[in-house]
DNA sequence: AACGCTGTATTATAATATGAAACAAGAATC
DNA sequence: GATTCTTGTTTCATATTATAATACAGCGTT
């Protein structure tokens, strides 16, 4: 028996509260957010007040508005010292970066979308930026359809089934089964490309970090300027560099590369 | 009429639950929780699944723990795209860091205590490393000290009044004349300095930026192995360079440097 | 000075959180 | 291999607690 999807009891409010706050909409005044979500002013207050006591958000003394607050950076620094991935990963992103001199970066699935877990900057003067918490569908990009490709079966299926593929540029797969097609290639090949996908101009390489069952824990990723991606014997120094220090990094976790 | 502080409530209860997630103990059972927080079992069993259905935590489907998930990438992102100082700061540590080849870092006040809300690490082999999210009191460390003396003078007697001073190292200043003290010289110097006050062999110069009323925002802090540190000259160009940096982010940030 | 807009405090009412106990499932022990 | 601890999870009557209308207080604009 469960309860109507439409009501939340108040540890879920709360955080439909804190969600609220995004990069387009980094303030809220009470009544805003109360409009904004539905709930009745009164109880908009409550929460907010509730979370700057453990300084989820903060009120700007004078503007009275809410923002987010500065627990983020511990829950971060537990996030980074204590997931096992980002603590193993950091040396490798650290070769390969030096390798490529361009950016690395490090990502998860989390529901139906890819998201950016770490990132080293290339030290070129034209270089790629991709943002710690920045996020995409898992059917743009390189770095998602990586993800995607080497998810269990299930896993794959239950999202085809449920997505509806909305073009983010002018290059994002949008046709079923191109997209189809697109995973088998990848997991043939080993790795994902794409360009332009998500952002134009942005050329990106990922492969895979499996766990010892073969199942994708994170992507390692390359983000490569266009001009660069386009120059055949960078490319493929960068998948080959990409592709050896995946490997390595998925040995490391315990996955053995031989007899996959 | 204020109810008794001994009790909290729902959202409270989870946010308490959110923060027993640390370095020290990153994974809980339901019942360890319970037994830590003082929650019956099936109050916290009830917050973890609420707090799961928005990842503000994950479970590991085989141990059936809990874990921090993966919505705090998002807040980061949100953070440090929002937050003015965070934006501005970018270049300037950038520069730092280029001119002094040392970690540098960006600290806040958060309640009683200093926090690195981010870093660049410097590019030698033997250098400091100061993790966004990192603590320490505000009477401990350069970067601390530097908020504390830029505080308002409201602030800083209530702190001080407040606070118990306990050794984090054998150089923390713990005798409460000496840490006024400290605080009128830094005031008078216009940085702070330190070495080993928090971690032993790890020497510190930090800088305040103040906004328009001169009330301290963040602290820009090198952080130089003690090595480094004892060199005459580079600890002299680390101060000229801190300063004048420190001093230009200010200007940016609306501060007139030659009317203070 | 009056209005409209904030965020905030109050309070009776209704909904929701609570904890004891039962359950299910896995690990450790004998 | 059976027993006995654990563990996470579900249930449910009770009482606490969240709720939304309302009132209030402060600010900026008209």
């Amino acid at each position: 028996m469960k309860q109507e999807s439409s009501s939340y009891n108040s540890i879920e409010k709360a955080m439909r509260v804190l969600t609220a706050f995004s990069v387009d909409r980094p303030t809220w005044g009470v009544r805003e957010l109360s409009a904004h979500l539905g709930f009745s002013p009164s109880t908009v207050q409550r929460i907010l007040q509730a979370l700057k006591r453990f300084s989820f958000v903060d009120q700007d003394p004078k503007t009275r508005l809410y923002r987010l607050g500065k627990v983020y950076f511990r829950f971060m620094d537990v996030l980074q010292r204590t997931h096992t991935v980002n603590r193993a990963a950091f040396p490798h992103m650290k070769q390969l970066m030096s390798q490529t001199r361009e950016t690395v970066h490090l990502n998860v699935i989390d529901g139906t979308e890819r998201v950016c877990i770490d990132a080293l900057e290339s030290p070129q003067l034209l270089k790629a930026v991709m943002p710690i918490g920045s996020r995409s569908p898992l059917y743009a990009g390189a770095s998602s359809k990586c993800l995607l490709a080497f998810s269990s079966d299930e896993f794959i299926e239950q999202y085809l089934t449920g997505v509806h593929l909305v073009p983010v540029t002018r290059h994002t797969i949008c046709r079923m089964d191109a997209l189809r097609a697109e995973i088998q290639e990848i997991r043939g090949r080993g790795y994902a490309m794409s360009l332009g996908e998500r952002t134009p101009g942005l050329g990106s390489l990922s492969a895979p970090i499996l766990n010892p069952k073969g199942i994708v824990q994170a992507a390692l990723s390359l983000a490569v300027p266009e001009v660069r991606f386009k120059e055949k014997r960078h490319f493929a120094r960068c998948i080959k560099a990409l592709v050896l220090t995946a490997e390595a990094f998925s040995e490391e976790m315990g996955y053995d590369v031989h007899r996959a």
